[in-house]
DNA sequence: ATATAGTTTAACCAAATGGTTGACAAATGT
DNA sequence: ACATTTGTCAACCATTTGGTTAAACTATAT
């Protein structure tokens, strides 16, 4: 399959599009300056997407579908229920080091409008957890990690791993940080939040 | 001290605004749906409140100075790691289930502006972690606890606890859980949270 | 060459938005 | 009683914003 970035009117609208909207929200956003950011006349962002909220949408569900699949991937992979914990702390947190707007975009958008979210089970590829649940509830009826349901860890490897991200500037505040700083310490946390999780859970 | 919540025109105007820019953000509010909110004119807004940057400011003011004295209060108490650990779990989380858009507005305007977070620092009552940081240091060093910078931690404590609030709808859409039994889950994330880190740490 | 379809632009438009004004009412002080 | 300050409102204003239009330009097919 080749997915080489081509550089069509439409993608060349859709990363000013990007640029934009993940920086300043729907909201905050202007046409014209991601008119300016693609270095064309507004009236072509309304020629190839209709409205402002179809561009949007567009940019949203092409954002969504940078993460989704990757979840998806490593939850429902042939690996032990620690290994997954290793592969999405590690991953994840090397994705989002190049993306950097990326997640608080997300979750900034889904809760102007939850509803987003029904949109988004609907689509092939929408991450499905059940035999990572499978596993953990398996794993603690053997005794081989603490009681806990599955619900919660995943809830606590999404948390440690994503809202470093989203808070980095309050965090940055508390802890007195400057950005390089702060990038050393999400540098870590590739290794450091699984062996945080497999301690709290391994007996 | 007396602080009762008292039934000015601008605390009138202030609980509107902040229902609103809370719900909606600082890009997507309108002046003229405070008004509407706070049932008066909407020139009483800028009579009362400059402009929509200072009312903005105001309401921001307020909503952090409801969590940073809570927090500054905790990490600095004279209780041990774990206790700190059980007493901002349990607190912070019966504190958000009842003004669920606070951590969310607030992360998301200081993502917006970073900068704003200077302003913050320089107030009062903002929170000062080196008391955690030292006592952190210190049982590592016993040998208490297991090695991890007091930074990381905190970094996950705050993780832990704010994300699965932030994150409630896209959480809720991969467990596939509605909103009661979302909260359920958040009522035993009370202790379970404090329980996961600990077992964390503890050798 | 010429018609046809697709692409690009400057100028334009209606609606929405933050903010102002001037008149009027309600307190407040003397 | 009267003057002065403070509070409230409907109407208004300038600017911004998403979106449109009609004309011009480009490529392609015949």
């Amino acid at each position: 399959m080749i997915s080489e970035e081509q550089s069509t009117p439409e993608n060349n609208i859709l990363n000013a599009a990007k640029e934009i909207f993940q920086k300043k929200g729907m909201a905050a956003a202007r046409m014209q300056e991601i008119a300016d950011e693609a270095g064309i006349n507004k009236a072509m962002l309304h020629y190839y997407y209709r409205s402002k909220e179809l561009l949007f949408e567009a940019v949203f569900k092409s954002a969504f579908s940078m993460i989704a699949p990757q979840l998806n991937e490593i939850m429902n992979a042939d690996t032990s229920v620690f290994e997954k914990i290793r592969n999405f702390s590690s991953n994840y947190i090397s994705f989002v080091l190049k993306h950097p707007y990326l997640p608080n975009f997300i979750i900034q958008e889904l809760n102007r409008n939850p509803d987003f979210v029904k949109n988004l089970i609907a689509e092939k590829n929408f991450p499905n957890i059940s035999k990572f649940k499978q596993q953990v509830t398996e794993k603690v009826a053997e005794g081989v990690i603490r009681p806990i349901t599955a619900e919660q860890l995943f809830i606590n490897i999404m948390s440690l791993n994503i809202f470093p991200f989203i808070g980095a500037p309050l965090l940055k505040g508390f802890l007195n940080f400057d950005d390089e700083a702060y990038k050393k310490l999400m540098e870590k946390r590739k290794t450091e939040v699984s062996d945080f999780i497999i301690n709290a859970i391994k007996i």
